[in-house]
DNA sequence: TTAAATTAGTTGTACATACAAAATAGAAAG
DNA sequence: CTTTCTATTTTGTATGTACAACTAATTTAA
């Protein structure tokens, strides 16, 4: 029978790569404590106190609810504060989570090293930069 | 601040990649009352009756618990049968997802073509064999 | 030929994420 | 000013997916 369209077409291997990447990244960030997600946040929020849920909810191309969902986990184990301005939410780091920055860090590198090692260096970095400008073009469309 | 890593972590941006493309997925089956993922898997069906579902299952590179869930929804929906034989379980296409297929061809087409006129009809096929390869040796690794 | 190991599938539970609708605040227009 | 519009966030709800633990069937080995 023709299966081909699970090799050729994009939104089924971009799903598969997204779940096997997603995998080893959650093992390399076991060590935080935090899903990779939440890592990349707190790295976000750490780098820019202050920052609107609008500003992070772009930067990682979540949608607000989604946002709204992951500050609240954030605030609720102490690795984000949030301050209230007008119509806007300000988001502030924590003693805590500017101590797990160190960690989170760690795991980054881990991850990076990670799935270098299984597609080489420059494939992965070569990989990431057309998924970067692909879904750029697709989000605008 | 340096969120370099949201350019540059193959987590990030395949993650990404994978929304973007999941979105235009959902509006291009529309047409077909299934989310792309369902549609696809009837596909396989129809194609293979009496298909296992473990066969399924590393078909799609999703879980056996994933696709129990999977067929419970199509065999709600008098979308597929299964055929318990010893300790597996044979699925079968149904009238209605015979009916269905047409439907479920025509959306694969435009959703090839949606995100090729974005990408570019050779970038498409390259990125999506680049991807594959990529997951191919993620997996395994 | 029974006991142990393996395999296929299911179930409970959990998490990331989205959409649509509601709440709230601020800005613009009359 | 007050009404209307717009922007930001939140909430309710739904979906896709996974893992761990379980059940049931088959195979292997004693």
């Amino acid at each position: 029978m023709d299966d081909s369209f699970l090799r050729t077409c994009l939104f089924f291997t971009s799903n598969r790569l997204s779940r096997a990447i997603t995998k080893i990244a959650e093992e390399q960030f076991a060590s935080t404590g935090l899903s990779p997600m939440y890592g990349y946040l707190i790295l976000l929020v750490n780098g820019t106190p202050g920052i609107t849920q609008k500003e992070l909810a772009e930067k990682l191309s979540v949608t607000p609810s989604t946002l709204t969902r992951f500050i609240d986990k954030l605030e609720g184990r102490h690795l984000a504060e949030r301050k209230v301005q007008g119509k806007t939410v300000l988001v502030y780091p924590t003693e805590k989570s500017k101590e797990l920055e160190v960690t989170i860090r760690a795991a980054s590198r881990k991850l990076k090293e990670s799935y270098s090692a299984v597609l080489g260096l420059d494939d992965a970095s070569k990989l990431s930069d057309d998924i970067l400008a692909s879904s750029e073009l697709l989000e605008k469309r």
